[in-house]
DNA sequence: GAGAGGTTGTTATGGCCGTAACAATATTCA
DNA sequence: TGAATATTGTTACGGCCATAACAACCTCTC
């Protein structure tokens, strides 16, 4: 509380104090000798940042009021594009866990959304398929999600958030090869 | 596992599944009618996909191996740079519930890496610190930390990493009012 | 065929996070 | 001053996620 930067000049009112936070990150950083590095350092929180306040407005505006979870949701939606899918497939697309798969599942399956069924071939496998219930909660959500996100995007232009989609998608193509 | 996109000519080798999905979602999406929306859809989907990837490339790369985790490392680099701070402004600035803290701050202390301290002047107020042990966990991290950052970001220039940090900073500021 | 080795799904354990409820303390205001 | 209200930190509970270990099953190779 002493070393808080609201001594300096305000910046204009109504800077959130995550924001606040960030910006007198960076200033300190900017004091430090290598390796510190400010610009790394504001590109990463932001995009933290602004990751973690869309999923926790997703799940609490959204989901929560409908008795979903966002992960629920999207998992459901996979389901929902792809058609029964074994929980090892929702897992690679999704780069989690075989078992966080398996939680999810259990969740969903309680709440009557999704079903597990044998696979005749294969002793080992199971499909997750979406119920009635499933169908329509997810394509009610969707549209929900949808909207919200557009108000989200919406102090960007056409092309400015196509010019953001395509750097996301430039450095998730160009992943660090070794992750973990 | 039928409707796997798998049939449709290689976009090349070594998409990950993840991507490989994101195309295929994104096609499904732009092929359907308003309220669906190709382009909102694979804006948010590659934040929150780039955001995770990240999330736990750092977790499991740099921060466990320490016997840390990220949002451990969050809280202790805010306590870095601001000092002694109490557990209701570290979830202001973090925009985290007061309880996420408590317990954040526990698992650190139980680690030996922060203390709480009361406050004199008000009987319900407590500020945490950085011990001697904590502080040079956190030196020692931020450096890999960045390292890290760096390896991600690479694929962009120097132009496209501040544009990017702009676009996300400008939604940031204007996030929509009424986060629930 | 039979056994070695890989794959699939699950469970156990532990950390993260949110909401809701609570006790203790401060503050406000009549 | 004294009661109503607000704030602070914590706990309880449930959901998410990872790792590690495991049983069941498949596949490959000899």
């Amino acid at each position: 509380m002493n070393s808080e930067p609201d001594t300096r000049p305000d910046l204009g009112v109504d800077v959130p104090p995550d924001l606040r936070y960030a910006a007198y990150a960076r200033e300190r950083l900017a004091a430090m000798p290598p390796p510190a590095d400010a610009e790394a350092f504001a590109l990463a929180y932001h995009l933290l940042q602004l990751a973690y306040l869309l999923v926790t407005d997703l799940e609490t505006r959204i989901h929560r009021p409908r008795g979903l979870t966002l992960p629920g949701f999207r998992l459901m939606f996979k389901l929902w594009l792809l058609g029964p899918t074994q929980p090892v497939r929702l897992a690679e697309i999704s780069a989690m866990s075989r078992s966080a798969v398996t939680n999810a599942v259990n969740t969903l399956e309680r709440g009557g959304l999704v079903e597990r069924r044998p696979v005749p071939e294969d002793g080992r496998a199971v499909v997750v398929t979406l119920t009635a219930a499933g169908e329509a909660a997810v394509r009610e959500a969707f549209s929900e999600q949808t909207r919200r996100e557009r108000e989200w995007f919406a102090c960007l232009g056409p092309a400015e958030r196509e010019q953001m989609t395509a750097l996301l998608a430039r450095i998730l193509h160009s992943r660090p090869a070794d992750l973990s």
